[in-house]
RNA sequence: CGGGGUGUGGCGCAGCCUGGUAGCGCGUCUGGUUUGGGACCAGGAUGUCGGAGGUUCGAAUCCUCUCACCCCGACCA
């Protein structure tokens, strides 16, 4: 392809609404425009990105045994309302109507489709398993897009739907999935973890997050460096502390803590360890309030917290419920003296602590050497409730726990009946009875791939396309084509001779200075390129430099083309 | 939705406080000189200053409303 019949529109300085390195990278080497919040155009450079993963995305997903089928975006209500989440999903998923003021959505998803099709399609078990897929076009109306395609509202999904006859079969349906990906990612040339996740709203019993490691990543993930175990952070488990808790060994003793409402400022101002102060979240449940005590070097796990008997779901107490409760501006409240009538949940972290400071229920007062039993009954609930940290121990007792952060980029689910059930997908079994489906959905962010690449492979000069993903693999730069015969007559020879090859080479034929190619061509990230240069004619030779490499390598002209083949793989 | 911020040629920005009829860099077009790391010179084109209303002789600038976008928190591939 010749640059001169291309579209190649890069920017030297990004778009200021671009803050994340991939973002600006997209935006400069004009991969992607932006239409609207979380809505962008792939331009052909992009295009040719996203294609490529899909197409090892593909590869892997037939290996695997899947089928792939294309689904419409545009889902009728009734099916959502089987389900129950066309209340459920509420605000993030855009609705519509039809002319006959029918309810449609733009698919954030596609259980129901696929469970629809598949309760009408699916007699008898000896057509299980079987596993359909789809590289569709989703609408999800989040609270915040940003990051461009990271996190964007219209995107492109690669979602597959097993279906098994057994929880056996289900689990291996799974299994088959999990390794796909696994290939998947390894073939795209990401670091990413699998790590074990939470199943949030879309339900069922086994989940893996595929986690592309990266320190910009949205999520936190927990991982033990000595052994397999892995996880998200919402839902890694904090171990209870192993020792029991000391008895009391000071007095209750009210200090003076003008302004300090974070347990930072109190544990510095009182010269004390931040892990002997403890701070009290309040939360509220149906009108009921609720305080949920941590230790102040930890942070709060609303998944967990969320499982509490009785407070799910919760919400954050306003500063009014707060002070009508308490009597006190948050920032100095605590569970001493209080209504017995609010609930206490504390941490294990919490409830094997003794001595302790918190808040006072007092404006400016905090209490130290506060001991459960003594100056406060104990909590009704223990439980885990906060964010693993990084030394932990690890869940698995084989280490102690690291923190990274990643950029999900794939999730599996075991759904088992949830969706076979509420929508009456059955299969008639070997004895001739009804059975419900077992089921598994798989998703990829095939576009959130793509802006994950970049963040984990660029430099100062642009991306650094891992090569499996990289919209051409040879950037052919002549210096001085448009000048020199020579020059001129040996490039188009050797871009004519790359294509025959089958090498997919961009041929940079515009009369611009070198410089100029050289800095839009490393923009880009081919992972190739290739000078021919008056120079390096003269000596016999062209020159090769791999996008990582510091230096170029001179190639004897009769040799160039083998040379670049070999480089290829 | 809550908090913070920004809207001025394609991109990055100045001008706004203290109203006087729009400017800089990059890009782009034309001509010339250059040609191994984002060249130089000369000339040109591109703006209803996000939108609406108001104040004023006069508004990019002051006031009101509104829209869009970005950043920080709850969602998720």
């Amino acid at each position: 392809m010749r640059v001169s019949r291309y579209f190649l529109a890069t920017l030297k300085e990004a778009p200021a609404e671009a803050e994340l390195v991939s973002h600006r990278l997209m935006l400069r080497a004009c991969l992607i425009r932006r239409l609207g919040s979380g809505l962008y155009t792939w331009m052909p450079l992009g295009l040719r990105v996203l294609r490529k993963v899909e197409a090892v995305i593909r590869e892997e997903m037939n290996a695997a045994g899947a089928l792939e089928v294309f689904m419409p975006a545009v889902q009728p209500a009734e099916l959502w309302q089987e389900t129950g989440r066309w209340d459920v999903f509420g605000p993030l998923m855009l609705r519509m109507k039809d002319r006959h003021e029918r309810d449609f959505c733009f698919g954030p998803t596609h259980e129901e489709v696929i469970t629809d099709i598949a309760r009408r399609e699916i007699r008898s078990y000896r057509q299980l398993p079987v596993n359909f897929y789809q590289i569709q076009t989703k609408f999800r109306d989040e609270i915040r897009p940003r990051f461009g395609v990271m996190r964007a509202r219209e995107f492109s999904m690669k979602d597959a739907y097993s279906f098994d006859a057994g929880k056996t079969g289900l689990a291996a349906s799974y299994r088959r999935m999990y390794d796909a990906y696994a290939r998947i990612f390894t073939r795209l040339g990401l670091r990413f973890r699998a790590v074990a996740a939470d199943t949030g709203a879309i339900g069922g019993s086994a989940s893996h997050e595929f986690q592309v490691i990266a320190d910009s990543g949205e999520d936190a993930i927990a991982f033990c460096p000595t052994s397999d175990y892995a996880a998200n952070v919402e839902l890694a488990e904090a171990m209870a502390p192993p020792a029991p808790r000391a008895g009391p060994a000071r007095a209750l003793e009210k200090v003076f803590t003008p302004g300090r409402t974070r347990c930072e400022d109190v544990a510095a101002l009182l010269g004390v360890p931040l892990a002997s102060t403890v701070k009290a979240i309040a939360v509220v449940h149906d009108d009921a309030l609720w305080l949920l005590l941590l230790r102040g070097d930890h942070a709060l796990n609303e998944v967990k917290a969320s499982k509490l008997p009785g407070l799910e779901p919760f919400r954050f107490a306003t500063e009014t419920e707060i002070v009508r409760r308490l009597a006190c501006k948050p920032g100095y409240i605590g569970p001493v003296g209080i209504d017995p009538a609010i609930r206490i949940a504390a941490d294990h972290s919490v409830a094997a602590m003794a001595d302790f400071v918190c808040g006072a229920n007092e404006e400016g007062y905090h209490l130290a050497g506060v001991n459960f039993g003594r100056d406060l009954p104990e909590p009704h609930f223990v439980a885990d409730i906060r964010n693993v940290v990084a030394g932990d121990p690890s869940p698995d007792g084989k280490g102690v726990l690291e923190i990274a952060r990643g950029i999900e980029v794939g999730h599996v689910f075991a759904l088992g009946t949830k969706y076979s059930e509420a929508m009456g997908a059955r299969f008639l079994d070997e004895q001739g009875q009804p059975q419900l489906l077992e089921m598994g959905c798989y998703g990829i962010g095939v576009t959130r791939v793509v802006a994950a690449a970049i963040e984990q492979n660029n430099d100062a000069r642009g991306i650094v396309w891992p090569a499996p993903m990289a919209p051409f693999q040879v950037a052919l730069v002549p210096v001085g084509y448009h000048k020199s015969a020579e020059v001129r007559a040996a490039a188009d020879e050797l871009h004519r001779k790359l294509e025959e090859a089958g090498v997919e080479t961009l041929f940079d034929d515009r009369d611009e200075r070198p410089g100029v190619m050289f800095a839009d061509m490393e923009l880009i990230g081919l992972p190739h390129r290739v000078v021919v240069s008056e120079r390096g004619l003269k000596e016999g030779r062209v020159e090769y430099q791999g996008r990582r490499d510091a230096s170029a390598e001179k190639l004897p002209r009769a040799e160039a083309l083998a040379r670049i083949l070999a480089r290829l793989g």
